[in-house]
RNA sequence: GCUCACGUAGCUCAGUCGGUAGAGCACUUCCUUGGUAAGGAAGAGGUCACCGGUUCAAAUCCGGUCGUGAGCUCCA
């Protein structure tokens, strides 16, 4: 056997190395600055331990802060480092798990004493201590007993749980960074010195595994960085997120409202009603060119019709149920999608019928669990973009492809990226399985026709079928998902909906399930923190805002608002006796896209001096002038 | 729903040791009539979320209810 391996590096490159090197050695070869970066290895595309040594030919790449398992080790150590702190502080922590998450880390806690804000202080200071002792991460391999022992003796029934549930052949390792060990996979930075900022979020509640049966734990989330810009710009972002929060925005800008009486429910005013319309009218001036119906179904409907599509049994403790007082259950209808088929049911279809493309922008209740609520983010009243499409088999493929078409372009005039995903069939799916993996395959066929890049998320679909699950990137980088496209074998069955096809045969359609915004209010409140409030021309409630520079040009002002409000272009007159250093920040604080300020010299040429949010004054132009470039800015929904 | 925190004027917030409330902005009126991010003065506005308890006395202490926020999914 050679003592000498061959390393092959992302570029191609290719080197020798003793047999047994470790990535520190690697990196160090290269460069100095290489190794003092360095945060772990993938080896053959496992992350691994800088100092774990490496016996054969392997793909390696070192980890740095600029890829993502780089900072995913960082950060699974800085919990460790954190969890070490809290053993400090508090003698006797019994930990959960402590993972690294897309940015930063947490770890789940029990210890007696509550947390506050101060007591994260002194844990970040504690770990900023022990980081300073730069103690390395030592792995160390440990039989089940040991492992059983170890942890036994610390009485942490948590450990004792995991360790307990390991399947037989697992490599049970524990990391050991100065007098805290800790069970773990790893892998680990080589020492904590590495971890030099700091900053502990929040802790709060959350339930062991997930069930809230089992022990709270205290749960601290917290992000380190190796550089100060890097911790500076994270506080940043965090801060530029939190000026962009659509429930400060929705009030200060007068969007909407929540009141105590109807938790859950906005309030919609007449500034946030304008994005509702400009919203409504643009997808239906889309849905109309695409060959869509619109229909109104009821809100409250009896519990049969649920009975019958199976959402009684899957979905019932998040329905508001109302009773008549005459022996009947009612349900605020939590969808649509069981009453559209009353609609195609209205009379018999023919092949030639379909597709049936019929949307609803119904108005839905679901009772969501009172801690669950979020702005308009997570409501119990809200207005679903929906439409249900009933499809010949052999359509599948073309309405599926128009749908990813439709939902693309939708997107891009707010400037959003969509990616995609196919959710797979759940557990407590119902209906054939043959059924679903036909329907799987037709939902991949479509997205892989239209060379669409996805990812699977096994088990997320809906009880009735898949789904190809759609989200964007807002301008901070955060995703939300939006849209949905599923398929649905179950209802055509449940309501026996039928078409006659060419040789007078009776067959059943299948059914699409789609939203684009999703939820009009979560839509609305993505589209709030992605312009933080300062919309395009075409969604602002007021577009233009008329500004007399004192009492005697008001009547040119009404003028001017006149005629703008003619051309269709939505204009409110300042006619305060302010100054119009007071007017312009007013209305700067507000977002409105132009100012147009009006004194002597525009009245007597008939201009307006035109100021644009955010960029200042642009100048004079001829009132005509102005007219064309912001109705010309309206229609093209310029961003 | 659960854990923790919070709830004082339309908004943002003070309010000490328990002695029934205050600021700034916004609003109203008056003065000011001005040229690109806050002119001046006066005034109005509060059952301190709600219900109960302790106390001579509760915004303040205790209990409950309602509401809001963070989290409860990302597997040692």
């Amino acid at each position: 056997m050679s003592d000498v391996i061959t390393i092959t590096f992302p570029n191609g490159d290719q080197r020798e190395y003793p047999r047994g090197t470790t990535g520190m050695r690697i990196a160090e070869s290269i460069s100095p600055g290489l190794a003092r970066e360095a945060l772990g290895v993938l080896v053959n595309g496992t992350i691994m331990d800088l100092h774990r040594p490496i016996d054969s030919d392997v793909t390696l790449k070192i980890l740095t802060w600029s890829d993502d398992e780089g900072r995913e080790v960082y950060w699974h150590s800085s919990s460790h480092l954190m969890a070490h702190a809290v053993e400090t502080l508090y003698p006797g922590a019994k930990f959960g798990v402590g993972p690294a998450i897309e940015e930063g880390f947490y770890y789940d806690i029990d210890i007696p004493h509550q947390l506050t804000p101060e007591d994260l202080v002194r844990i970040e200071q504690t770990m900023l201590e022990l980081a300073k002792q730069d103690m390395p991460f030592e792995r160390r391999v440990l039989s089940r007993q040991e492992a059983l022992d170890f942890w036994g003796a610390k009485g942490d029934q948590y450990k004792l749980e995991l360790i307990s549930e390991f399947p037989d052949d697992e490599v049970i390792s524990c990391y050991a960074e100065g007098s805290f060990t800790d069970l773990c996979r790893g892998p680990h930075l080589p020492s904590a010195g590495k971890i030099k900022y700091v900053k502990l979020l929040t802790v709060s509640g959350s339930y062991w595994r997930g069930d809230a049966s089992r022990p709270q734990m205290q749960r601290i989330y917290g992000i380190t960085f190796p550089k100060k810009k890097e911790l500076d710009e994270y506080l940043e972002r965090l801060e530029e997120a939190r000026k962009r929060d659509h429930r400060k925005l929705g009030r200060e800008l007068e969007l909407f409202a929540f009141h105590d009486i109807a938790p859950g429910a906005p309030f919609w005013l007449p500034r946030g009603m304008i994005l509702f319309r400009e919203l409504q009218t643009m997808i239906r001036g889309m849905l109309d060119t695409a060959g869509y119906d619109e229909i109104l179904t009821p809100i409250l409907v009896k519990k049969e019709l649920w009975e019958q599509s199976g959402h009684w049994q899957h979905y019932k403790e998040n329905m508001f149920l109302v009773e008549d007082g005459e022996d009947q259950i009612f349900s605020l209808k939590p969808m649509n999608c069981p009453e559209s088929t009353y609609v195609y049911r209205h009379r018999v279809r023919s092949y030639r019928d379909l597709p049936l493309r019929f949307s609803e922008i119904g108005t839905n209740h679901r009772n969501e669990l009172s801690g669950a609520l979020n702005g308009m983010f997570r409501v119990r009243q809200f207005h679903m973009d929906d439409a249900h499409l009933y499809v010949r088999p052999d359509q599948i493929l073309d309405e599926i492809t128009a749908l990813l078409l439709l939902v693309d372009r939708f997107y891009r005039v707010f400037g959003f990226e969509p990616f995609y995903r196919l959710s797979t069939r759940p557990e407590d799916a119902m209906g054939d399985p043959a059924l679903w993996e036909i329907a799987e395959r037709g939902l991949a066929d479509a997205l892989e026709a239209n060379g669409i890049d996805y990812k699977i998320n096994p088990g997320d679909g809906a009880f009735y079928g898949p789904k190809i699950d759609i989200s964007v990137r807002d301008a901070l980088g955060r995703s939300w998902q939006l849209a949905t496209i599923q398929l649905d074998f179950q209802m055509p069955e449940r309501f026996e909906l039928e078409y006659i096809d060419e040789n007078n045969e009776r067959k059943r359609p299948v059914m699409i399930h789609r939203a684009i915004m999703g939820s009009m209010e979560r839509f609305i409140g993505v589209l709030i923190e992605h312009f933080a409030g300062a919309f395009p021309t075409w969604l602002a409630p007021v577009q233009a805002a008329v500004l007399p520079i004192s009492d005697q040009y008001l009547a040119y002002a009404r003028d001017v608002t006149a005629v703008l409000r003619d051309a269709g272009v939505r204009t409110e007159l300042d006619d305060r006796s302010e100054k119009i250093g007071y007017k312009i920040r007013d209305w700067e604080t507000h977002k409105v896209p132009f100012m147009l300020v009006v004194g002597e010299k525009e009245r007597d040429s008939r201009t307006v001096s035109v100021r644009r949010h955010r960029e200042g004054d642009l100048g004079q132009r001829a009132l005509d002038e102005f007219v064309v470039m912001i109705t010309n800015e309206i229609t093209d929904k310029k961003l």
